[in-house]
Parts: C-alpha cells; sequence; structure tokens
DNA sequence: CGCCTTTGACCAGCGC
DNA sequence: GCGCTGGTCAAAGGCG
C-alpha cells in the first residue's frame, strides 16, 4: 500500500519536473526567437537609418552576440573584437561608432577591428547590464569566478560598492561591480561590463543568454525614438513590453540595461520583471525604461526557473 | 607559494 | 581651474 502510494507520489513528482523542464525549454525558445526577430528589426532599422539619416545623426550602434561562433580565435582575443569564442556562448555589447573621418566605405576587417578596439577603448566598452536579485550573499553566483580589485563609498549609498574583474581566462576584460541597494539592503546589485574571451561555464552562460536577451530588448526599445515624458509597449512573442521615462535625477554616465528580479511573488498572475536601460543624457541616448509582464500559468514555479539562472548553487 | 581581499593613493571625467 | 565622484592600481597582509 504504502510502496503504491509513495511510487504514485514520485510519479507526480516526476511529471511536474518534465511539466517544468518542458516550461523552461519554452522560455528558452521564447528568448531565442525574441533575439531572432529582434535582430531583424535591428539590422532592418540599421540599413533605414543609414538610408535616411545619412550624416545628420550617427546612432550609436550595438552589436550583441548571443550563441557560438565559428570564426572565433585565440589571436582575437587581445583586441577585444566581436568575434565570439568558439564553443563558448557569450554577451558582449559592442557599440560601434561610424568613422567620422571616413564613414563614406566600411573598413577593411582589421581596420575595423581597431576601429572597435579604439571605441572600446572610449565609453562604447561602458554598455552595461545591472540584474538586481534578493540575495543575502556578499555576491550573487553566476557561474565565473571572480577577483575582487578595488571598493568604493559610492555618494547616496552607505553600502560600499565592490569592484570585481573575471578571472576564469587571463586578461578577460570582463568586470562587474556589486552593490547592495540603498533602498532595500535585501536587494543586491550587479552590474556587468565587457565580454569573455574564453567559454564559459554552464551556469554562467545561463546568465550570459538571459543577460543577452535583456540587452536585445533594449535594443528594441532604445531604437524606437521617442519623445522624453512619453511611454511605449511593444508586444513581442507573447512577452509584453512597455517603456516608460526613467525620471532619475541623475542618469548614468554609460548605457545600462537593468533587469530587475526582485519583484513579489504574490503580486499578481503575471512574472514580471523589469529591463530599464539608462543612457547617458544626451542626444544619442534617450533614457528610458523597458518594462515587460508575460502572463504565465504557473507563477510561482515560473519565478523559480527564472531566478534559477541566476542563483544557480 | 599562489591567490585572494583590503585599502589608500592616484587618475580621469564632469559640473560649477 | 577647482572640487567632487567614480573607477582603477598596487602594495600589504591573510589564508589554504
Amino acid at each position: 500500500m504504502n510502496s503504491s502510494s509513495s511510487s504514485s507520489s514520485h510519479e507526480e513528482e516526476l511529471e511536474s519536473a518534465m511539466e517544468e523542464n518542458e516550461r523552461l525549454k519554452t522560455m528558452i525558445k521564447q528568448i531565442q526567437e525574441n533575439y531572432k526577430s529582434l535582430q531583424l528589426r535591428f539590422i532592418e532599422m540599421l540599413q533605414q537609418g543609414s538610408a535616411i539619416e545619412g550624416a545628420e545623426e550617427e546612432p550609436e550602434l550595438v552589436s550583441l552576440s548571443l550563441g557560438t561562433s565559428p570564426t572565433g580565435s585565440q589571436k582575437d582575443d587581445q583586441k577585444r573584437t566581436t568575434t565570439n569564442i568558439n564553443g563558448g556562448l557569450t554577451l558582449g555589447l559592442n557599440p560601434r561608432f561610424p568613422s567620422h573621418e571616413n564613414n563614406s566605405e566600411l573598413p577593411k576587417e582589421e581596420d575595423h577591428e581597431e576601429a572597435v578596439v579604439a571605441a572600446d577603448k572610449s565609453q562604447v566598452k561602458r554598455a552595461r547590464v545591472s540584474v538586481r536579485t534578493r540575495c543575502e550573499a556578499l555576491t550573487m553566483y553566476d557561474g565565473c569566478q571572480w577577483r575582487k580589485y578595488g571598493q568604493k563609498i559610492s555618494k547616496g549609498n552607505p553600502c560600499p560598492r565592490s569592484y570585481y574583474r573575471c578571472t576564469v581566462a587571463p586578461g578577460c576584460p570582463v568586470r562587474k561591480q556589486v552593490q547592495r541597494s540603498v533602498d532595500d539592503m535585501s536587494i543586491l546589485i550587479t552590474t556587468y561590463e565587457g565580454k569573455h574571451n574564453h567559454p564559459l561555464p554552464v551556469s554562467a552562460t545561463a546568465m550570459a543568454s538571459t543577460t543577452a536577451a535583456a540587452a536585445s530588448m533594449l535594443l528594441s526599445g532604445s531604437s524606437t525614438s521617442q519623445p522624453p515624458g512619453l511611454s511605449s509597449a511593444v508586444e513581442l512573442n507573447g512577452l509584453s513590453f512597455s517603456s516608460s521615462l526613467h525620471d532619475n535625477s541623475r542618469p548614468p554616465l554609460f548605457p545600462t540595461i537593468t533587469i530587475d528580479l526582485t519583484c513579489s511573488p504574490a503580486s499578481s498572475n503575471y512574472i514580471s520583471g523589469r529591463f530599464t536601460a539608462d543612457f547617458p543624457a544626451t542626444p544619442r541616448f534617450p533614457p528610458a525604461n523597458l518594462n515587460f509582464s508575460s502572463p504565465v500559468a504557473d507563477v510561482t514555479t515560473a519565478k523559480q526557473a527564472f531566478r534559477g539562472v541566476f542563483i544557480t548553487l
């Protein structure tokens, strides 16, 4: 009797686990589809923008690498180009400024790489992905190995901001900042900057893919020019995105995507997070928030799945 | 011994 | 030009 009831409960557990697995697969598939469609839109807008705007106003071009690429080579690592590493899933925000001196034709590949490197050395490399999570630990586990190289008390926040450098591979340019939220000390704000020049562990690829999805939403939101003070909504593959004006009195210096995973579970029937895109207060980077909400049948499971991407213990 | 954290100093960017 | 702030460097010390 007991054995039959326990085996049935095991079957139920197995079944629910399989259902959860299916849901996770669906979510990943959605993210991939989002990325593809956004990439297509991005390319279309690039073509339209180059035809319409010409030399009048040059928008910042942001290239997002998600997934594997067959063209990666270790020689390119030191140059920090947009080339991907074979076998590794990387997140990279590599905005490119068209050359002011010579924007009539595309440079050769070598020149192009040098242009990207030069751009990286300026503010371009500052494109960031910020993740807000509830975490009691000092840092959020994300699959990578980090070495702390600095700590600062920032203005307006009594909690010190820690600076970490990726030590998985020597010379990896990726850095992250970790700071507790001034509003809620239990909220950990982790800001990633740069692009890994090495294959990533599985847990780190999960983080990379999710932040890359956020970055693609940023691209979608920021590429639609909207006047300040207005908000807009976009629906894509079942996910609804809304953007609104960021009302920070002092916007950040560099484009930053914020993934907010701190919402309370009992608040609604939606799995909801907030993707915030902060740009420098220049005409080139209009500030905007990207909010998304997606109806999910099993809120708890979905939230666990979503958070599992970030907190893999 | 190697790797890590800590921490004060230094530098660059920005606003006034 | 000056001061403030954020970000990085590097020396010193701790730990396994």
